[in-house]
Parts: C-alpha cells; sequence; structure tokens
DNA sequence: ATGAAAGCGCTAACAT
DNA sequence: ATGTTAGCGCTTTCAT
C-alpha cells in the first residue's frame, strides 16, 4: 500500500460525525517538505524564526495541497476559544419571537460584529421558559460566552447564570438587583418620545399594544404614561392590550375594540410588526391612517419604511446593539465588570402619525 | 440591518480569548472522588462499565461542582465534529439579501434541524461575490459541512468548492453541470402557480419582479412565460422589472412605469417584500390592488397575511427546507452521494389577487 | 534556523 | 469494575 509511510490504524470511518479521514495533517505536509512538524507550525504561523525561504515554500505547499489547520487541536493546545454563543429564546406556543424580524436582524448585526473581531458565532434556539439552558455551550466547553437575545421573564435565572459566572450579556432592559450585563435600547425614553409625538399631534385616546409583563414593553409604557401625565391627561386616556408579540392577537382585539364602540385616535405599538398589522383592521371599520387614527410602531425594521402608509417608529440601533453586546461580552470573559448599556432610541417620523 | 462587516481584522489575540483559568478538569473531578480519570471518563460518558454507585457519585460531584468537559479535547480525540457552518451572503450594495425575512426565516429553520440532531449551527456572513470563501470555517477545521443560504451567480465557485471535497449543500436552484448538491423550491413550479392564477382571474399584462440573474428568479420567469404561451398570450404580455430583491427600487421602477402610461393588470413578484412594496405606488398611481392590478407575491413570510391587501403568494416549505439541507448535508459528509432536492411549493390565494 | 520532545484534556484499548 | 497507558494534532520550550 501507498498510504503514508506511519499510516494511522485503520479507523472506520464511522458515520456521520465522523471527521473526514485522510485529512491532511501538519505532519503530512512536514513530511513532504522535508522538515519537521516543529517548523511547519512556524512556518504556517508566520514566524521569523523560519527563513522567509522555507516559510514561503511551506506556506505554499501548504495552500497547493489544500491543507487546513485542527481547529480543536489547536485551541486545545493554545487553551483557546473563540467562539461566542448566541441564543435565541422561542415562545413554545407562538414560536413568533424569533420570527419577528427585528430580532433576526440582530442576528445579523451580531454576526457582524463577531466575524470583525475574529469570532465564531454559535446560535442556538431555546425554549423562552427555560433560560436558565442557555449555558449549555458554555458549559460543555464550546462558547467562550452566552449572547442571549431578550431577557423574557427570566430575570432570576439569569442573575442564577451571572452568580455561577457564565460571562452572560442579554438584550433587553435594566432592571434593579441585576447581576448580569445588559444591553438594550432606551426603552423608557422610546415610550415617551412616541406619546410626546402623538399628542403633539392632537392624539388624546391611545391604544398600547405590546406585553407589559416584560421588562421592556414595561418601560416603555411606563414612557409612554409618564407623557400622559405630563400633558395632563388621565390614565385612563390609555387602553392597554397585552397581546404580546402576536400579530393575529392584535389584530383580533383591536378589531372587538373597535366593534365595541370604543374609540381613539391613537395607537402606540410595541414593534413595527403589532404596528403594521393593525392598520387592515383599523380600515376594516372606517378608521383612515393617520387621518382618523394615527399608528406609531417600534424598532424601525427595515419594512417600516415600505408599509402603507410608511410607518412612524422608533428606532432601535441594531448595528450599534450587535457591537455594543460583543463588547460587553469580552469585557465580562476577561473577567472585568461590564456595566449595563443603554442605548439612546430615536423617533422616526413616517406618514402613519402625521394626521 | 447592520452595517457591511469590515475586513477582518487580523485578531488582536487580547485576553479576551484565553480559556477561563482554573477551570475545573476531569483531572481534580478523579481526585476528589478519589478514582481515575479514566471512570470518571466512564462515569460521565453513562458506560455501564463502571457500577451504578460511582456513576451516581461521580455525576453528582461533577454537577455540585460545576464541572464541564472541554470539547476541544473530546473533538480532537474522537476525531469528532458536530458543528456545522451556515452560511449566509451578503450583497455588498444592498445588504438586502440578508435582511429578507425570508432568507433570516431560513436560518431559524436551520436552527431547529440542525439543534433536533445534535448538531450546532456556526453562522457567518460572506460577501456574495466571493462564495468561494464560503469554505473557511470548513478549510479550518471548525464545521464538518457548509450550508449555504442562496446560490446568487455562483455556480462556478460552487462547483469549484464541490470539487475540492467539502462537504456543501446550497438553497437555490437546481442547475446543470451542477456537482453540489442544492436544495431548493420548486421554481418552475412556482412561477407557473402564480401565473395560472393571475391568469383565470383575468390578467393579461403582466410586471414580473425579480432579478433573472440568479437561477431561481430565471426559473420563475420561465414558469411564467410557459403559462403566458400556454395561455395564448404573446412574450411582450410580461414586463420584466430587474430590480434584485431590492424594495425601494422596486418602487421607482414600477413607479416610472405608471409614469410612462404603461398599463398592466397584474404584478408577479419574486418576493412578497417586493410584492407589498410596490402596493403603495399602484394606490399613489390611482390603482386599485386588487380590482385594477392584482398582485403575487413569492415566500409567503408570516408578514404577507397580515399586508394590507393580504398578499397571494407562492408559499415556500421554510421548515421542510431546513431538514432536508441538514439531511442532504449530512449524506455528503459521510461521503454519500446527495442527490439535488426540489420541495413543492404551494399558492396560497388571499386578497391581493381576487379581483 | 531547525528539530526533538513534552503536553493541552480527553477517550479507549488493554491490562488487572 | 477500575487503573494504566497511549495517543488525537497541534504549539512551544529547549537543544542543537
Amino acid at each position: 500500500m501507498s498510504l503514508p509511510p506511519a499510516a494511522p490504524e485503520s479507523d472506520p470511518p464511522g458515520p456521520g460525525t465522523q471527521t473526514r479521514p485522510g485529512r491532511l495533517q501538519m505532519a503530512d505536509i512536514a513530511r513532504i517538505a522535508g522538515v519537521s512538524v516543529a517548523t511547519v507550525s512556524r512556518a504556517l504561523n508566520g514566524s521569523t524564526e523560519v527563513s522567509a525561504a522555507t516559510r514561503q515554500r511551506i506556506t505554499e505547499l501548504a495552500r497547493s495541497l489544500n491543507y487546513t489547520i485542527n481547529i480543536s487541536a489547536k485551541n486545545l493546545r493554545l487553551r483557546h476559544n473563540r467562539t461566542v454563543a448566541v441564543v435565541i429564546p422561542y415562545d413554545r406556543q407562538t414560536r413568533l419571537h424569533v420570527s419577528d424580524p427585528f430580532f433576526l436582524s440582530m442576528l445579523g448585526s451580531l454576526a457582524d460584529a463577531l466575524t470583525d473581531r475574529g469570532y465564531d458565532m454559535l446560535v442556538s434556539r431555546i425554549d423562552a421558559d427555560q433560560l436558565e439552558n442557555a449555558s449549555l455551550s458554555y458549559d460543555s466547553g464550546t462558547a467562550l460566552g452566552i449572547i442571549l437575545i431578550g431577557q423574557w421573564h427570566s430575570h432570576d435565572q439569569l442573575n442564577r447564570l451571572a452568580d455561577q459566572g457564565v460571562p452572560l450579556v442579554v438584550w433587553g432592559a435594566q432592571l434593579p438587583q441585576q447581576r448580569y450585563c445588559s444591553v438594550g435600547g432606551d426603552n423608557l425614553g422610546g415610550g415617551r418620545l412616541a406619546t410626546r409625538h402623538l399628542i403633539e399631534r392632537g392624539c388624546r385616546r391611545f391604544v398600547f399594544l405590546g406585553d407589559p409583563t416584560t421588562p421592556e414593553s414595561a418601560l416603555r409604557l411606563r414612557g409612554h404614561q409618564h407623557e400622559l401625565a405630563e400633558a395632563g391627561l388621565e390614565p385612563e386616556a390609555c387602553r392597554v392590550l397585552a397581546v404580546g408579540f402576536d400579530a393575529a392577537r392584535a389584530r383580533t382585539e383591536v378589531g372587538r375594540l373597535l366593534e365595541q364602540g370604543v374609540d381613539f385616535d391613537a395607537v402606540v405599538a410595541c414593534s413595527d410588526v403589532l404596528a403594521t398589522a393593525v392598520v387592515p383592521v383599523l380600515r376594516l371599520h372606517g378608521r383612515e391612517v393617520p387621518r382618523d387614527v394615527a399608528v406609531v410602531g417600534y424598532d424601525d425594521i427595515e419594512w417600516a419604511s415600505h408599509a402603507d402608509p410608511p410607518l412612524t417608529t422608533v428606532r432601535q440601533p441594531v448595528a450599534r446593539a450587535g457591537i455594543e453586546m460583543v463588547e460587553a461580552l469580552l469585557e465580562r470573559v476577561a473577567g472585568r465588570d461590564a456595566p449595563p448599556r443603554t442605548l439612546p432610541v430615536e423617533l422616526v417620523v413616517r406618514q402613519s402619525s402625521m394626521r
């Protein structure tokens, strides 16, 4: 047989997960180049200890043979890890969370931020009711830290993870008694911006769409109520519809409200999806947007500007968010403290509120 | 969405990347338990060779000490790898592709399919013009194979990758001379379904929105033209607007058409985003949807049913797609042949076409 | 400038 | 049932 000398014992290449057999390794390159593995290693890592000539020769040889290094071995030896786990919670019932374009675009933003810094992004989904499992890929040594997109109702579990020393960054609101690092938009400010704008446009009777049991929506609602009070409006000026992030449910609830003859002239939604979903229902009941009812969304997903009418919304700085979360995580991994970060949001005025 | 990734910095091997020091390892557990590492290994892996008593004792000890195994070491030893790389191309100019909800939901579907099978999903973004770089994480030994979401214009590069032996599955059209495995919707059939339906609704003058230079759109267009011919219509009955996947551009082009006085009674779009984006422009020019112009989209993203009017569209089986791609990839990884797969699509009729 | 050799944390023969 | 031992593929002293 013309196998390479010192051929490994016949290792029956098992099913699926086996590393491809006969894969070139450093020893092969070394043998072919007539040098030692040490030299190959140094050459491939651009060490100046090898002569420029051999370095080039080896580099080219490796390239031409399509050799690539084994990361597991390298990581083991170096005790390194450059993988970050990004965990996306999903709602067991609706599964809606992850299909919301906002969270998906956050994923893109994180992918960019991590790629730029030379980190790998490992994505996993997890039941939103069991966020304590989020640390799995950290525990198993696969990832050096966890970025969680959405804190939901899991404040306590997340605190527990942090207490266990899991490097953890969560997209969400900054809460009291918080021992993990959160990065989030300025929800209070966002709620205020949207509401103030609507009040300025003459709106007086509001419908609030969201999930006030989650910290983010709760803060937005507080911002909303704050502005109401500031304008001298009664709290009853706002009717809160707890529809979660479920567009279908938002339509049903708003439809019911209209059938009941409840009157309102503004909708404040906790996502652009909710906001745009509700427009056709309003039309169906003879309410023109923005003439009769002004609508403001949240997130400024790409879609918002193409909606009909183009949607006024509170823009969350997605690209910035990815960068901030990654930076915060790397701080935590380095053992340094990473204070929560609140990112500024911005009102983008389009037609849906211009009455 | 986020900014295009800057050129990856030559990684500053900052502190952050070091495996946490003082991390427990098997030897520690062994010492504390008063057994050998081999026994610990066996116990933790549930081998029946260790007595049930010690197995339980060790398992509990490890748990209580918060010990977790080092995956790199395990993988190295086992010559295993359970990581699949999912690569999302982005268009350097528009960056629209990846922000299209369809591709993002595909990501979710893949995450599910991989998680179910115990594989990790590594996500990276890559310039659509340089798909040959898609194999990076395979080359580096990080991933056992590559799933690429979208083939774009890169047929040749993909063939080259396949020739190099990279286990590769691509979401896209099945092409002649194809040496990689593709999984895709039935684009020809989808184009036919949409068109036949519109013809049945009495439409005779069509606008086709898409990027006919990509295989997928090209097939849909062929399906479209096929049905036109079948119905005895001239090829001129269809005006093709090559707008890519760019919603803004679609609006501009359709607006221009209307201003030129070009008349048409149907729009066939290659994505739901394009289809819904165009509706407001039609309205602006006094065309009611569906009364004056019927509109059909493609993909059936969640959003489609909430659009105004609810969008008739060709549904792509996203959940199925994730499963099929993963299965095909595992076949390739196992060294077996994986023929291209074409998944059935389905017309979902909603209001936008009911005239 | 290059090589020999040790060992990263784990698993699996092969003992016992 | 448990321990001993030999590596997995790499990097890095320490020699030469």
